[in-house]
DNA sequence: CTGTTAGCGCATTCAT
DNA sequence: ATGAATGCGCTAACAG
C-alpha cells in the first residue's frame, strides 16, 4: 500500500484506486486538517517567511509530507499573478546551436526553480506569433526568444511579459538583448585568415538584415579594412540557411572565383562548405582554408579540424536567464539592456598560409 | 465600485500604459459585455462545439479578438481540472539524441495544441525526482520521460499522471514505452562486420541495465551464434557514459586486443573511439573498421563517414508523443502499450573488409 | 441554445 | 501569530 494510499483511506475510508488521469490530489485543507491548523497558516507555513511559528511550521511541514501534498501551480497562479514558468521561443532544437541556448537557459531557470516551456518555430513568422499567443495565455512573467520577427518581441512586452532576445536584435524594439560579438569574433577570424596571407576570401553568409550576420559582415569588412585589404563584394556569397544550398554557393564561388579561403558565416552553411571541398577534393587547408563561426562538435571531429569562433552558447543562454530573472524579480533599472558575450577564436587544422599562386 | 469596475471604466476614456509585469488582462466578463453575452456563454461559443448558435459565436469571436482577449491557462487548468502543458523530462539536451527526442515531441505537441515543459536532469536521480514533483504541481496530465530510475514513472503514475518512456524500460515499472529495437539494430550491424571478413570485433558499451544497452549487447551476440562465432568476452569494453573515458577505453582495447573492428553503442561514445583511432593514424576502414549506433550529424561528416544505426530519433519522440495524446484523451486500452520502432542501418565509408591477418 | 450559480485550490486581505 | 472571509478567471452543472 503506498503512502498516498493510507493517505487517503485515512480519511475518507475506502477510496477507489487511483486511476489514471482522475486522482483527488491533497489541498491545503487537507494538510490543515492533519495539522489541525487553518489552510492560511498552512499556505503562510509553506511559502511566506516570518509568519508562522517555528512549532506550526514543522507540524505542517510534516503533515503535507505524509500525506503527500504538492502545491498546485495554476491554483497559485491564478491567485498571486505570478508564474515560475518560462517561454522560450527558438527557431530549431535539432540546430546545436539552439540546443545549447536552451540547455543554458534551463539550467540557470531550473536552479532558480523556474521552469521551461520550450517552444519551436521554426524560424516562421506565423508560428512565432502563434507561439507568444500561447505563452500570453500560460501568463508567463518572461520570455526569452531568438526573434524571427519584431512584432514577436513586441505583442509579448505590450502584454506586460518581459522579454529577453537571445543572439539577435531586430530594430531597438524588443526589451534586453544577449548577443555574441558578432564584430569582434568575425573580425578576429578574419584577420587570423589575412595573417596567414588570405586576401581573396570567400564569405558564406545567409543574411545580414539581423545584428548577427550583420556584425559578421562588419567583422569580416573591418579586419579588410585594417590591413588595407579592398573587399570584392563578389566574394560575399549570399546563400539561403540550409547546408544543400550553401554547397551549392560554395560550388558557385569556387568555380567562379579564385578564393585561397572560405569564412562561414554560421555552423550550417559550414556544412554544405565542407561537403563541396570534400567532394572535390580539396585538400584542406594545403589548397583552401575553411573556418566558420559557431563552433559546434562536429568541428573538431572532422579531419583536418575546423578554425571556429566559439560563441560559448551554453552561457549565452545562461545570461539570458539571468538577465530575464533579474528583470522579473524587478532588480534591474528600467532602461533597456544590451549584453555581449565575448566570442572566442579557435584555431585549428583547417585554416593554413594561402598559397602561392 | 470594486477597482476591476474602475478599471474598465477607464477603458472607454484614456488607457493607461501598460507597465511591464503589471497589465490588467481581458476577462471573459469583458468580451461577454462586449458581445451583449453571458460569460459562460463566452467560454461555450470559444470552446465547446454545438452549443452556441453561429451568430452568437461570431460576436463573440469578433469581441474577443477586438479587445485582445487570450485566455487564461491557469484559470482554465484549474477550474477543469486538464492541462495542455506536458512535461519532457530528459538527461542531456545538448546530446542531439536527446534534441531530436526533444524536438519530434515538440513537433507532435505542438500540432495538437498542447505545450513542452523540458527539463533537464543531467542523468541524476535525485535531480529526475525533483522534476517530476514540479511536474505534479503543474498538473501536467502526462509525462514523457528517459527514465533513470523507476521511481521517476512510478510516483508520476501514483499521482494518476500519465507516462510513456521513451528510448528505454526499467522493468515492467512505469507506463508506456516506446524504444528503438536495439537487438534487431545492433544484430544487423554487427551481421555486417562479420559479412565483411571480421571476427574479432570490440564492443565498445557503456552499460547493459538498462534496455538500450542490454538490447544493443543481446544483438551483437545473437549475430556472433548467427555465424558460429563465439563472443569474446575480453572484448566487451565497458567504460562510462564520456567521450574521453570511450576514449580511454578504446586505447586499452586497442593495447590488449587484436580487433579488427570497434562498435560503438552509442553516439558519444563513438566520439571518443574516432579520436583514439585518429591520434594513432589507424587508417579506417582499411586497418580497423568503426560503425556506431545512433546516428548523429557529425558521423556523416566526417572521412570516411561512419556506419551507423539509425534510430530514426525524431520519430522516436513523435511516436511517444503521439502516444501520450491518445491516452491522455482516453482513446487507448488500459493495458501497457510496447512500441519498437524499427531501426536502419546505413552502410557508410568507415566499415570496410577486415585486414588479413 | 443561453443565463445563472457555484466553485476549482490557493494567497491574500482583514480581523482578532 | 493565527483564522475567517474573499476572490483570481474560468467552465461545468443546472435551469429555463
Amino acid at each position: 500500500m503506498t503512502q498516498r494510499g493510507q493517505a487517503r483511506s485515512a480519511r475518507t475510508g475506502a477510496q477507489p484506486e487511483p486511476r489514471s488521469g482522475a486522482v483527488r490530489r491533497p489541498t491545503v485543507q487537507d494538510v490543515a486538517r492533519e495539522a489541525g491548523v487553518s489552510p492560511s497558516t498552512v499556505s503562510r507555513a509553506l511559502h511566506t517567511r516570518g509568519y508562522a511559528s517555528p512549532d506550526v511550521r514543522n507540524r505542517v511541514r510534516a503533515a503535507a509530507a505524509k500525506i503527500g501534498y504538492v502545491a498546485d501551480h495554476n491554483a497559485r497562479n491564478l491567485r498571486s499573478r505570478t508564474s515560475t514558468s518560462i517561454g522560450v521561443l527558438i527557431s530549431d532544437l535539432r540546430n546545436p546551436f539552439y540546443a545549447d541556448l536552451a540547455a543554458g537557459i534551463e539550467e540557470e531557470l531550473r536552479a532558480a526553480e523556474y521552469q521551461m516551456v520550450l517552444v519551436n518555430d521554426n524560424g516562421d513568422p506565423a508560428e512565432e506569433l502563434q507561439a507568444a499567443e500561447t505563452l500570453l495565455a500560460m501568463r508567463v512573467p518572461g520570455v526569452i526568444v531568438t526573434p524571427v520577427t519584431a512584432a514577436c518581441p513586441r505583442v509579448l512586452q505590450d502584454n506586460g511579459v518581459h522579454v529577453v532576445c537571445a543572439d539577435r536584435e531586430l530594430g531597438r524594439s524588443g526589451g534586453d538583448v544577449v548577443l555574441s560579438d558578432n564584430k569582434a569574433g568575425a573580425r578576429e577570424l578574419t584577420e587570423h585568415l589575412i595573417g596567414l596571407g588570405h586576401t581573396r576570401i570567400g564569405l558564406l553568409i545567409d543574411e545580414t538584415k539581423w545584428s548577427t550576420g550583420a556584425g559578421r559582415l562588419a567583422g569580416f569588412r573591418a579586419a579588410h579594412e585594417e590591413f588595407g585589404l579592398e573587399v570584392d563584394e563578389d566574394l560575399i556569397a549570399y546563400t539561403s540557411f540550409d547546408a544543400d544550398a550553401a554547397r551549392r554557393t560554395t560550388a558557385k564561388l569556387l568555380n567562379d572565383h579564385d578564393v585561397t579561403a572560405i569564412f562561414s558565416a554560421n555552423n550550417v552553411l559550414a556544412q554544405g562548405a565542407l561537403a563541396e571541398l570534400k567532394d572535390r577534393r580539396l585538400t584542406v587547408p594545403r589548397r583552401i582554408s575553411l573556418a566558420a563561426y559557431d563552433d559546434v562538435p562536429w568541428m573538431s571531429l572532422v579531419q583536418p579540424a575546423l578554425t571556429t569562433v566559439d560563441q560559448h552558447t551554453v552561457e549565452l543562454g545562461r545570461t539570458c536567464a539571468r538577465l530575464l530573472l533579474a528583470r522579473i524579480r524587478g532588480e534591474l533599472p528600467p532602461r533597456r539592456r544590451r549584453v555581449r558575450v565575448a566570442p572566442r577564436l579557435i584555431i585549428r587544422g583547417s585554416t593554413g598560409p594561402a598559397p602561392r599562386s
